[in-house]
DNA sequence: ACCTGAACACCGTTCAAGT
DNA sequence: ACCTGAACACCGTTCAAGT
């Protein structure tokens, strides 16, 4: 049961599915996600898109909301399995497998970020990174004067690094941003 | 003694001098810096701004090369006075100066790396990393899994950090990092 | 209430003409 | 050899008109 589905037009619901799936293939096809192009590939007029997805970050976070939502529920998965600090190293891998095959992923991940932290406290994401945050303190394992907004600061290099040496770097240096999390000796 | 100065008009020498302090004045003047702009402030052509900095990076290098060459040269001073792992804070915490009050520092020494390891091997600030990081794997201090590259895309996080919680945030993240690149216990 | 798409604004980049 | 600046290309964004 969905959360208050608002009513909406059935053209509208559907205009809007069009636009995702549009930014989903343009994604894709690799090459810079040109707004007009994505109203042009999804059948639909300029405006539309705007009416829809008033900024960049509204759309992209749209696209990856599945992937993100995994992420989310992965680290509670993880947490369950493992001791806090494994399980943020391995949920740091998690997002960069998911950020080696979709790009986009790491800026959905950035834009709900940067929105839950403008909102009220936090959002999924926020709140998930503070629970692992949260337990690998209680541990002790994890140093106390970090939050989420720090990690997911850090962990934002990952958009820079090259495509080409991705898989051989973005893992490496997400373990030396482990082991500055972890409390000093 | 310059370096074989290659023999230029003089107006052309001029002329690169004013784009110089031209983009100087428009990234000082905070705003998003358009390079349109900054030839008409110079009082050039556009063209003539594209002939002697065919692309934004060249500018910013030049525009950014006195500040950046005292970075590269307080590498070596910290390097004498204390030991590697120390120097290394220090230098990360001379950088977040740097970038606190001129932004686009950053991106010229971003810029300058990347330019670097394109050509031979490195350059002047990967040669000073690469320092830093030399003298403290030969004290045992600082993991030897790590290179120049890597490092400069960890601090790179810099540029991302909003101007409003720079100081609080930016040394907090870099003490993060240097304990993160220490030799793993 | 929502959609369309022409039109505007803006900015990077080029290039023919000039000195 | 270098400079100028009009002109082109491109892309984000808006808004009057239409359904």
């Amino acid at each position: 049961m969905p959360v208050a589905p608002s009513p909406r037009r059935a053209d509208a619901t559907e205009n809007r599915a069009r636009i995702v799936a549009a930014a989903r293939a343009e994604i894709a096809a690799g090459t810079d996600v040109k707004l007009n192009a994505i109203a042009q590939r999804a059948g639909v007029g300029q405006g539309t898109l705007y009416r829809h997805f008033p900024t960049r970050a509204d759309l992209l976070i749209e696209v990856y909301r599945a992937d993100v939502d995994e992420l989310v529920a992965t680290a509670d998965a993880l947490l369950a399995e493992h001791d806090p600090l494994t399980a943020l190293h391995r949920w740091f891998d998690r997002v960069a497998e998911y950020a080696a095959v979709k790009r986009g992923v790491l800026a959905a991940v950035e834009a709900g970020t940067r929105r839950d932290l403008a909102a009220h406290s936090h959002g999924p994401i926020g709140d998930a990174v503070t629970r692992l945050l949260d337990a690998g303190r209680a541990a002790g394992t994890i140093r106390p004067d970090v939050d989420a907004r720090d990690v997911i600061i850090l962990i934002g290099y990952l958009s820079r690094i090259d495509p080409l040496d991705f898989t051989e770097r973005a893992r490496h240096l997400l373990t030396i941003i482990v082991d500055g999390l972890r409390t000093p000796v």
